[in-house]
DNA sequence: CACCCCTATGTAGAGTTCCGATACAGTGGT
DNA sequence: ACCACTGTATCGGAACTCTACATAGGGGTG
């Protein structure tokens, strides 16, 4: 896991039905191209996510046809349990945390 | 930012005046050597974290000095405002949806 | 038509970072 | 002698990010 993986994922997670596209994605993300495709195609090569072509002319919709992504049924359980685990990683400064550590057993 | 980073620096953050040192950062967060030291140097060169020998003698104490790495002023504000856009930046990947029922599609 | 900006996907290569392996050095146990 | 443990640290290959660039078509302007 890294951060430009985890940003994708929660893109994909807020909306797990909605088709998205990369475009689309690179926006959601903030991630340029030349992040957001290679990270794409790694979780396709997971099976954490399944892609098709757009079915459309696109010189009838007057645009490229678009590539959709969706998270599969692996990938949406993966990436919550990826997520929360980066979560719980990384607290935001402050507050008890347990890390690896075992802490004072209380009696 | 990296998660390795971020790790480290939540790590530091749990108890800012607290001391620390190489090996205890390496269990709390679960990070090998390989990764934790160039991390910690990382750090160091960008100020946000100062470090000092350990003043003991290893022969009457019965083991190596500890190199003990603290958060500057300046470390202390930064990394609790990196770890916030850290967190910021990747939401908990839930969303209404609770439970078997799926949202998408409405019979 | 030349020129630029837009949508859309994707690759190339340089640089940065991660992490397993390894090193050093001393203590202590069997 | 050998291994396990504490403690810090580096090396080098693999993996990843990100700035450019490439492709390919639509539409607008001078």
């Amino acid at each position: 896991m890294t951060i430009p993986v985890a940003k994708v994922l929660a893109a994909l997670l807020v909306e797990p039905d909605e088709q998205r596209y990369g475009l689309d994605l690179m926006r959601l993300t903030g991630l340029p191209s030349g992040t957001l495709y290679p990270v794409l195609h790694r979780l396709q090569g997971a099976g954490w996510l399944a892609a098709d072509w757009e079915a459309i002319d696109p010189v009838a919709a007057g645009r490229p046809a678009r590539r959709y992504y969706r998270l599969t049924a692996v990938g949406v359980t993966q990436a919550r349990q990826a997520l929360a685990d980066l979560r719980a990683a990384i607290p935001d400064g402050r507050r008890s945390w347990g890390g690896t550590e075992p802490t004072g057993a209380p009696a």
